[in-house]
This record gives structure tokens, sequence and C-alpha cells, in this order.
DNA sequence: TCCTTATTGATAATAATTTTCATTATGACA
DNA sequence: TGTCATAATGAAAATTATTATCAATAAGGA
């Protein structure tokens, strides 16, 4: 947040209710999500400037786009490491994975072997974390 | 195809226009691009079925998708491997990557720090083939 | 407090994908 | 090889997701 006002970003009501809403979630949301629970902290927010807002965020690596099968995209948070995510398929938490330089022999031999230049990357986990894993069928929300 | 016959699955002209093309293409299209150019091969058929030909076939693992920083997607055939793909972003030409096996470490590392039982993951590389990295500015299609 | 203008929200417009449903073509079987 | 049940198709309509317009508003520097 702080990073957009220095970026000579503006720093309104709306755009605060959503990265408020995204740093209390331990989800992804999809933007019709952070739109209905920004309203909390900023009444007036259209679902718009969600987008808008959610474009900002992931220009400036706050947030990441969550890839499905199906055809919506969730966004979450990125904290430190490189911004790769764990996500349980029961309760949508989403985590960040640390460690992916690992990732950095695999792509040095790819560029060798092919001619490539890599620019970047998406790395991305899906699995059951270990309350889903628990819940015998088709897990469910035990997070907010 | 024929994995689709054992499946209890028809084996129509269109879904035969469709896997051709795909077949045919080295780099990920979009499902309008699919249907355009399965026309040549069955003028009839509509993109609705092509749509539902894409389903199908990313269902049986013959093709996945690819992601995008943008809204839409493509499909690229799964050859061998596990089924992770370098994209060029200058020409589309979209490769598989092998030795994805070197992701076994991370994913066993992540497991245990995490609790999680991870299922299934998502790896896509994009950058520039050879031929787009001499292309000064704004690489373009010298493929088909 | 005033003023410039970046940002917003309502609305409309696009783009992407899915549903519906009557028609057609596939493939099992006689 | 012809018949038949029905899986699959295509046209059109309906949804969903996302973006563009534009007049009104509110940040924030002076
Ligand atoms: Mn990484
Ligand atoms: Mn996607
Ligand atoms: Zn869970
Ligand atoms: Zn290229």
């Amino acid at each position: 947040m702080s990073d957009l006002k220095s970026a000579g970003y503006r720093l309104t009501q709306s755009r605060a209710a959503v990265v408020r809403i995204i740093d209390e979630s331990n989800g992804w949301l999809r933007p019709e999500q952070v739109h209905t629970q920004a309203k909390k902290y900023c009444p007036s927010i259209g679902l718009v400037t969600v987008y808008r807002t959610l474009a900002l965020l992931v220009e400036h690596g706050y947030i990441r786009r969550i890839h499905f099968d199906d055809k919506c995209h969730g966004y979450a948070r990125v904290e430190l490491s490189h911004g790769h995510h764990l996500v349980c398929r029961g309760c949508n938490q989403t985590i960040e994975i640390a460690g992916t330089e690992d990732l950095r022999p695999l792509m040095k031999q790819v560029q060798n072997e092919t001619g490539f230049v890599i620019e970047d990357h998406l790395l991305e986990l899906v699995g059951l974390c270990r309350e889903c894993q628990h819940i015998p069928t088709r897990p469910r929300n035990h997070h907010g």
C-alpha cells in the first residue's frame, strides 16, 4: 500500500478496502468475493474498481492470479518468497511456497536444451490441506 | 483419439478435425483459432463443438490449458512428458518440458513443511524462442 | 481551504463460455 | 448392408467475466 503511494498513486478508500480484504483472507478470492467483502470497509465500492485495483496490485507484485481448471480466476497475496502458491482445493486456503530456487537448475537445463530465453514462470501446486484431508466427501470451507 | 473410442466416445468428423488441427500446430491455439482452422477438415463445425471437444481432450489429458496474464486461454498438445509447457511470447510456439521429475524433491519438501497432500501441479515457463530473440521489437509469428 | 486531476461508480459494451433444444450422424446390432 | 437408439452436433440464446465510457467525486499538494 505504501509502495503505491511512493509510486504516485493515491491512497483511496476503495484501494485500502481491497488491500485489507486480501490481507485478512488466508485463501484466494475471486473479484466478486473481494467486492462483496470490501463493502465492509468501503460500502460504496463498485465491482469495476475492484477489478482495477486487483490489476494494479498484480502489476505491483502484491498479489498474484491463481489459475484453475474451470474458467474463473482467483487472487492471492504474495508475501515474501517468489510468489508461487499452494492451493487447497477443499477450502481455498492458499499459502506461499518458499524455496523455489530449486527451479533454477531446471530452468538452466531447459534454456540449454531449447535455446529459449526464459523470462518468467508460473508454478502452482494443488492439493488438500491437513484439515481437508480428514473430511470424507467433498471437502469444504473451514476457513473464512 | 483412439483413447476416446475405447472410452466409449464416438469418433466424429468434428472431433477428428479438432484433434488434427491441434496435432498440426506447434504452438498453443485459442478456441476461436481452433474453430477457424478446423473448418478445413470439417466445414460445418461449430464453435460450441470446439469448446466441447477441447474440454473432452483436456479431461483425457491429451491437451492442456495454457494460462496467460490477460484473460484468454490457449490449448496445447501434451506429448510425452508430464505436460508442462514452455511458451514463446513472441510466436506462441509451445513445446513440452521434459524432466519435471526435478520437481519431486520440491514437492516432497513442501508436503513435509505444510502437511498438504499435493495432488497436482501446474508449471509454465514463458520466454522467447531462438528466432524471436533476434526480432528487435514486438516479436511476432514466424510459425504457422 | 482551494484547485487540479487521478480515481471512482453507474452504465453500457465486449469477450468468453455455457445452456437449450431440435436435428443429425455414429456405431451397435440384426 | 439396413435399422435404430442415442450420443453428438450446430444455431441461437443465455450467462459469466471483463473492459470501456464518462460525468461526478475525492485525494492531496499548494
Ligand atoms: Mn519461482
Ligand atoms: Mn487462467
Ligand atoms: Zn483445506
Ligand atoms: Zn518465438
